[in-house]
DNA sequence: ACAACCAAACTGGTTAACCAATTATTGATA
DNA sequence: TATCAATAATTGGTTAACCAGTTTGGTTGT
């Protein structure tokens, strides 16, 4: 029962430091540029290690509330205090991502990359592309899991949309979504061979730099997925 | 000279490491579930420090690749061989996030956030944003810079949309677009008074539930960062 | 022959000591 | 008195020792 207490209480403390943390800015009045106490000085005056504060100080940098450099000192990021109490307080609030929010912008994204790929894609890209088809049909046409093909095509896709932030959120959100998928049994067995026409649909708009038509098939694509998140 | 090139090399150390990871396990063939050697060992085989792989790994884990187990081990996800090297390909490849497609992602997630809190937005949701929206037109009344109360105000947006991942997706993007405004005099001054309209009818928007009619009004209010976005 | 058990080695995580760079303080000098 | 040099204290970052569980191999008793 103790250990249960003592595991919950480290992810938590982390957040009371954070507004620990804050509450100190707002009581001394540390504008942008400011520097905070020292590391040292902070986990003896909030009683815990050094490590914890280590932990929360580099969470707000995550958010580019705070800003730490070496052998100097933490200083309040020029983001303004009114804007740092805000995002602190969205911190605070923001829960762990459901499987369904995770789904929603799944779908939001690549209908975007999709697009931005079918206008910006190269011929190494498309090969690329044309390569993750290849693979995920063979694997089909083998009557074989093709999960991680199916992932590897969507991946490729990202890239050749050329925007690294989008790309860098599909990398983030896609593995989170594969294991889930699983356990929802979202995926479907008999899917996969109407999986390949709506793959191939994809790629060849892709290739023909029909932006409109990639965004209609891929929707088509993920039809099921529109319907699991919407009715029910 | 030489402290550069130290500089450096430990990220770039980093991105070795993971590729010499995915080689192990390509090499002895483990497959998901199956154990790593331990950090000990890795960081003695590799010639590095124990700090490197706990951080690589760490990489790896938050990419869903690994899934470390306190006192027992590091294991690979059960995410598949072929998914585990396609991704890894493309973290290593991955760059870090320019501005345009900082931008280009904002619009993209901001015009689909506003949609979702008109149609989910509750009363308290709605009273928010409202506070948001009094606190920007009195700063802007005032003839004083109102950037921060305009982010909180697309923040408190974000979060009626009850959508977790998005709302975190905008908490990571926000600050380093935030700070990137200043120095691409993206903003403009005279723009304040017209911010004030455009704010007003995406709020009544959402206060209608006029999920399109939101839409379209963050829209026009977008207009001069779409046509940085595209026109440059 | 086999099962139960126990101790030693090994695991990832955590903590305290250490480091190099920076900053503040002091004091000597012009 | 002002200036600058030198040194002591302080900083965030890094490393090595330590910790509490887990696993493993062998030993012992039945």
């Amino acid at each position: 029962m103790k250990i249960e207490l003592l595991k919950n209480e480290n992810p938590d403390i982390q957040q009371h430091l954070i507004a620990w943390i804050r509450d100190l800015i707002n009581s001394k009045n540390l504008e942008p540029g400011d520097k905070l106490p020292s590391e040292r000085t902070l986990s003896e005056r909030f009683g815990v290690t050094r490590g914890n504060i280590r932990a929360a100080i580099q969470k707000m940098e995550f958010y580019g509330l705070l800003k730490s450099i070496p052998q100097s000192g933490t200083f309040v990021a020029n983001i303004g205090i009114i804007a740092l109490n805000g995002m602190v307080e969205d911190i605070l609030r923001l829960e762990d991502p459901d499987f369904k929010s995770l789904v929603e912008t799944r779908i939001l994204l690549e209908l975007k990359t999709v697009k931005l790929a079918a206008l910006r894609r190269s011929e190494k890209d498309l090969f690329s592309i044309k390569r993750a088809l290849d693979a995920y049909e063979a694997k089909v046409q083998d009557g074989e899991d093709a999960v991680q093909e199916d992932l590897l095509f969507h991946l490729a896709i990202a890239r050749a949309s050329k925007n690294s932030t989008m790309n860098m959120f599909m990398l983030t959100i896609t593995p989170e979504i594969i294991t889930n998928f699983e356990k929802y049994h979202v995926c479907d067995k008999n899917q996969a061979y109407l999986g390949i026409e709506e793959h191939r649909s994809i790629y060849e708009s892709i290739r023909n730099k029909d932006t409109n038509g990639a965004k209609e098939n891929m929707k088509a694509h993920f039809k099921i997925l529109y319907q699991y998140c919407y009715n029910s």
